[in-house]
DNA sequence: ATGGTAGACCTTCTA
């Protein structure tokens, strides 16, 4: 099962690109971020003719995540549980039906700049609800990735010029200490059991010619249960879709698992 | 010293 993440900063802005990169790499299942759309407005027909199902937590302008499959799924939720009164959609789950069955989850994290206000609390907190969610669904045994646009740089490695984000909320040992909370559950990052290696960067800033400098930066991950780590097969970032027409200024990582 | 770009959408916010 081919399992890819994507935040394509706008799903309407980027239609031709991301349905080139569909049919290109065919994957399996999909998680989206920053769609920004509500679901009414998702391009759905286009997708669909490219033979996935289709499910989406939209938003007005800001955040929205969907999750697309070839195989049949069932969305087991649509917003990150702990806090009943947070309004931005940024978590979708599914269960992607097959033989051996997938639990998926694909998030969008807070950015949480500047670091100075309620946007960084915001992030630790959030950070703080997805370690907790994680810790319910180990409990379950089964196979499952959380997937998506951390925005967190884990370690010094995952950036080109660490230095350039000292003052930044993906690079604040806050940020850091919370992922690491998380993936010490028990998760693997497909990107380390992959041996990917250092300067393999998921997202470049539109601005400063941080691309045509390779200013990037790996902030776009999949988390794996122990039972889906031991199906992980391979992985692949997919660096090429920066100098598409029209690029996100993040590109695609795609994993495969045994199915 | 604090730029530079992109998207939604209406004027500024978010990233």
């Amino acid at each position: 099962m081919r399992i890819a993440t994507w935040n394509v900063n706008s799903v309407n802005a980027r239609l031709p690109t991301v349905l080139a990169w569909l049919e290109a790499a065919q994957p399996d299942v999909v998680c989206f971020q920053e769609i920004k759309c509500v679901d009414e407005k998702f391009p759905r027909e286009p997708i669909e003719a490219l033979g996935y199902n289709i499910e989406t937590h939209g938003q007005k302008t800001y955040n929205g995540v969907a999750i697309l499959s070839k195989l049949p799924m069932s969305v087991e939720r649509r917003g990150l549980p702990g806090d009943d009164t947070d309004e931005q959609a940024r978590y979708i789950e599914a269960l992607i039906e097959a033989p051996r069955p997938v639990r998926v989850g694909g998030l969008y994290l807070p950015n949480g700049n500047p670091i100075a206000t309620e946007k960084f609390a915001y992030k630790l907190a959030w950070f703080e609800r997805l370690r907790r969610h994680a810790t319910d669904l180990l409990t379950l045994e089964e196979s499952f990735v959380l997937c998506g646009d951390y925005n967190v740089i884990p370690m010094p490695e995952d950036a080109k010029n660490p230095t350039a984000w000292t003052g930044d909320a993906l690079f604040q040992p806050e940020s850091r200490a919370a992922f690491r909370a998380l993936k010490y559950l028990g998760l693997a990052d497909a990107h380390e059991i992959g041996n990917e290696p250092a300067g393999t960067y998921t997202f470049w800033d539109y601005q400063a010619g941080a691309w045509q400098r390779d200013h990037g930066i790996r902030i776009d991950f999949h988390l794996l249960s122990p039972q889906a780590a031991d199906r992980f097969q391979s992985i692949e970032t997919h660096r090429d879709a920066r100098d598409m027409e029209k690029p996100s200024d993040h590109v695609p990582v795609v994993i495969d698992l045994a199915d």
